[in-house]
DNA sequence: ATGCAGTTTGACAGCGTTGTCATTTTAACT
DNA sequence: AGTTAAAATGACAACGCTGTCAAACTGCAT
């Protein structure tokens, strides 16, 4: 039942250390001699033990993920990106969620981190942003890559990074153009007057998309308003409340369109509109961020800007599988700067006359 | 920096057979050595290597989680609720998204299992349904916990199988009464033509909505209708072709109300309802399944069946150590059935006249 | 043929824990 | 105090693999 790597040494005839050679994609094995080792591999339904291997070796075979994010179908997406990744290169994925707040969150990442002497960790906002996460990490010596909001290699998240760290530890998602192109969708359709409804002010995020929406009112000579502003979080519930806010008094305002900071919060706008028997998109156009299945299942459906986070953390996967064990083949297709583009659904129309 | 069992104690003045005794709480440690180990583990912050002991140990620190469910929400759920019991028995959890349709199913899980040697496996619909997937494991004489859906002992699911290991290996969903329940909630309102927008047929759970359904209209004498259900999948979209398909011709039947398989058909069911201005609650009822999030992020609000996910997959995680390694202290507060309840929200309402 | 550098292979000792079994200590009796 | 069974502890060999380093083999120029 248990097949062990010596009785594939001795099925093919070789050395233990042969078969681990071929089975870790070592170079220097003669071709003759792999394809007799894969032969054997195959005829006895090899399976190399995973915790031998990570007990032996210099570093494990197993990559965490760290999250505090309450968005299922981000959550799952970034799962299921960073899987497909371990499955392929043969590794676990240890999944991790907890509390960005909890001030004992780099003590708890790094009982995890040598419990499981993990190979690297892939960190997500806001985890992915906090200062100290990061030295612990950096001390630690662990590889790791950061999903990062901002303009590529200018995040504020990395001030007095090397450019070799932006380079090799980060991601980024471009939230600042993504808000000004759905800004700037909105100002075509002819509204004057955009509230934004943002999400959590700790998230990069949000001060990104905050100013990609300023940056592209300003660049149409439109008014930047304090008061058109909500400061929530990235929540349904937040969504309401700020809806119901920024439309209260409106007749001062004239507020004819609502950015959400995501989708859950411009679902949550929506639901307040109904309440408020608001047509939407005729008398208020709303549009999300993120692109959730979520933002599918409203009505009207959510323009919004795609973000295609499961391709987006198979990349940072991809990256930091550059950096452990292997480093085989130089993964020259990694993508480090993602761009949301607008996608053009039911909520938003023409403001109206 | 590493801190291994070899150095804990020479702190503590014991042997490393005795270490190991403390952190695994096996029994007959005296309580003196007991703390005076536990203080050398404090004080030296000691953490077991999970690759050591999985390699040492007759079986690993690690179960597994496999689900084939494109709910987002529902996995979301299910991996927190096993994460926090793995998180107090000091486990690790190996995720594993997979295909139910892959014919090649158990042998990938298979794999999966001998890799990783892992401890157990928490197996959800459908795969917890699938005969040949619980015979391989049998066969490999690995631990598991099937998620059912049934009433009790007598789900169809495990015909043919012993008292044995319907209390030992399953827990239960009541699917059956929570329908017959929410079915009940309708008549009650005066409805007298309910239709039911089925989920995926391979489904368990879809068959004892169905029958929950059913039989609650039969007790009320009202009539069964074949048309009145529609065959489809547990999806938002499945909803939105369910509601269509059947208030098409309303004349013939005059449905008032529909009950969906899950909260996502339900809300799939309230989309098409916009689309062919039919009013909420007032003209038609619709009624949701499994209370996720999303129930109450659609306008209206659905009535749905509380089901708490989180809850039910720890305890079918705790089932799953109680058979494991340790078995230390019986948990004796494993609770094997679970039954949803009612959650009565603004998506239904009294039976037009 | 001979030598030499480069490539391919193998022997063997760990990696940090737990299982087995022997040994020592304790408690509970005469 | 002396005996005995039971409880607590320890010594040591696995577990299945990889790292290290030495040995054997290659091809190629002499």
């Amino acid at each position: 039942m248990k097949v062990t790597i010596n009785d594939v040494a001795k099925h093919a005839g070789v050395s233990m250390k042969t078969v681990s050679r071929v089975i870790n994609k070592e170079p220097s094995v003669r071709k003759k001699t792999y394809d007799l080792v894969m032969q054997a591999v195959e005829e006895l339904n090899y399976q190399p033990n995973t915790a031998a291997r990570n007990l032996a070796g210099t570093s494990s075979f197993a990559i965490g993920l760290v999250y505090d994010n309450p968005n299922a179908y981000y959550v799952i997406d970034m799962q299921n990106g960073v899987l497909s990744r371990c499955k392929e290169e043969g590794y676990e994925l240890v999944i991790h969620p907890c509390c960005a707040q909890d001030p004992d969150m780099h003590k708890e990442i790094a009982t995890m981190i040598q419990r499981s002497r993990l190979a690297g960790l892939v960190l997500t906002p806001p985890l992915s942003e906090q200062q100290d996460i990061i030295d612990m990490l950096d001390s630690l010596g662990v590889a790791y890559v950061r999903l990062l909001s901002g303009q590529s290699h200018a995040s504020a998240a990395c001030e007095g990074k090397t450019e070799e760290h932006k380079a090799n530890n980060c991601i980024y998602v471009d939230d600042y153009a993504a808000a000004y192109e759905i800004t700037e969708h909105l100002i075509k359709l002819g509204h004057k007057t955009i509230a934004f409804a943002c999400g959590d002010a700790e998230h990069k995020s949000t001060t990104e998309r905050l100013a990609g929406y300023q940056q592209a009112l300003k660049d149409h000579d439109l008014t930047l308003n304090e008061d058109l502003i909500y400061e929530g979080t990235y929540s349904f519930e937040s969504g309401v409340e700020g809806a119901k806010a920024l439309l209260k008094n409106n007749n001062a305002y004239k507020i004819t369109a609502i950015l959400g900071g995501n989708d859950e919060i411009a679902a949550g706008a929506l639901f307040a509109s109904r309440l408020m028997n608001i047509a939407i998109p005729e008398q208020l156009s709303i549009s999300g961020f993120e692109d959730s299945p979520f933002s599918r299942q409203t009505w009207p459906k959510l323009t919004t800007a795609h973000q295609a986070n499961s391709v987006i953390s198979e990349h940072a996967a991809r990256l930091l599988f550059s950096k452990t064990r292997g480093s085989r083949k130089q993964d020259k297709d990694i993508i480090t700067t993602f761009t949301p583009s607008v996608v053009v659904r039911e909520s938003t129309g023409p403001a109206p006359v």
